[in-house]
RNA sequence: CGCGGAGUGGAGCAGUUGGCAGCUCGUCGGGCUCAUAACCCGAAGGUCGUAGGUUCGAGUCCUUCCUCCGCAA
């Protein structure tokens, strides 16, 4: 079938390269309009960055409803492709391919619409997710759906792990729709709009972390923004990231509490005081070289952070060299 | 040329008005201990990112370039 692919970011790649090893053919990209400067060099969308390199035909509008129309007439597409344009089409481009068009969505329609449904789903702590392949209807993730794949999400697994394995498997999942679509056996499911959530594209500041939620939700939202927007809090007002953390029970820490007090019997007073219920939400504290955070519920364990201007790295390197004086807050 | 931070033993950092390159951790050797992430003694390991300049003397001041990172997009 002539395909015209709509994609923009590093999803999008491995399902257009996926389509370009099929019987298919590409005969045009669509993506979004480069960006501006970034501090490297880096201006294209990674989808533009992949068709270049197969020579294939880009195309970019502010507003492809307004300014693509009749380019696309004129490539006579059967299907268009959409994994994460990140525009919505009008209904007159809809109507103009034999074969209409489809989605490659990264969740279990209609859970999780929206720009971030990898990201969503971990923070959520969600055991399961997957791709949805779907009509391109005129609303936001809202088409029928043609079949739907369930991943296992991974104990600890980011969304930048996920993506890729989504991604692969939404090329995958992909072609299988595009089969049953050319050959007539495909089925549309309209989806069930009461069981519908929707979240929008993450910002930079979703990144923050709420040191008054659990310890586990603090996890899975750590999960959830790596590698983008990256979880982070204020250490004494610079930047702290945070790439790697685990909630623990509080009897992990008595445990260690217990530890010390078995190698250090004199200093079994000072250890009440330094009981994690006693600490404010929020507060940061260092025991045998293991660095810990007060959450809402439970205690955060960090493993692995990065502090303005720095690279990241193990809790064991930060603190050699920021020493953790008493009642330090994250916020 | 968007703004800013940073390159110093293996890791993370300090280094004052220029004046013998340091700290913590790790590594190696030894000791103590039922034992240990604890403690004691000792050792190795650095052309201070690069190139040039100022100076009696530069990790430190000036300039070039490279690399890493935070913000902004």
């Amino acid at each position: 079938m002539r395909i015209i692919f709509l994609g923009t970011p590093d999803f999008s790649v491995p399902v257009l390269e996926r389509l370009l090893d099929s019987k298919h053919t590409i005969v045009a990209v669509i993506t979004q309009p480069d960006k501006k400067r970034n501090r490297g060099e880096v201006t294209f969308s990674p989808v533009k960055e992949c068709a270049l390199r197969h020579n294939l035909q880009v195309l970019q509008y502010d507003k492809i409803r307004l300014q693509g129309v009749e380019d696309i007439k004129a490539l006579n597409p059967d299907i268009m492709v959409t994994v994460a344009y990140g525009q919505i089409i009008s209904q007159q481009i809809l109507d103009i391919p034999r074969f209409g068009v489809v989605n490659v969505h990264a969740s279990l329609l209609p859970k999780y619409r929206g720009s971030s449904p990898i990201q969503q789903a971990i923070a959520h702590g969600e055991k399961y997710t997957g791709i949805t392949i779907m009509q391109t209807a005129l609303g936001v993730d809202c088409g029928d759906i043609i079949l739907q794949k369930q991943v296992e999400i991974l104990q600890g697994e980011t969304a930048g792990e996920l993506f890729d394995r989504l991604s692969l498997l939404g090329g995958d999942e992909l072609l299988q729709a595009l089969e049953m679509i050319e050959n007539g056996s495909a089925t549309f499911t309209r989806q069930d709009e009461s069981l519908a959530t929707h979240f929008p594209m993450l910002q930079k500041d979703d990144g923050r972390i709420d040191w008054t939620r659990s310890a586990e939700q603090i996890v899975w939202h750590i999960a959830a923004m790596d590698p983008w927007p990256s979880a982070f809090s204020y250490l004494d007002g610079k930047l702290l990231k945070v790439w790697k953390a685990r909630a623990c029970e509080t009897t992990d820490l008595q445990d260690g509490a217990n530890l010390q007090k078995k190698h250090c019997e004199c200093e079994t007073i000072d250890l009440q005081d330094e009981s994690a219920s006693l600490r404010k939400v929020g507060e940061i504290f260092v025991q045998h070289n293991r660095c810990f955070v007060r959450a809402g519920k439970g205690i955060v364990e960090l493993f692995e952070v990065q502090a303005e201007g720095k690279k990241r790295m193990s809790v064991q390197a930060f603190l050699l060299g920021n020493k953790i004086t008493k009642e330090t807050i994250l916020s």
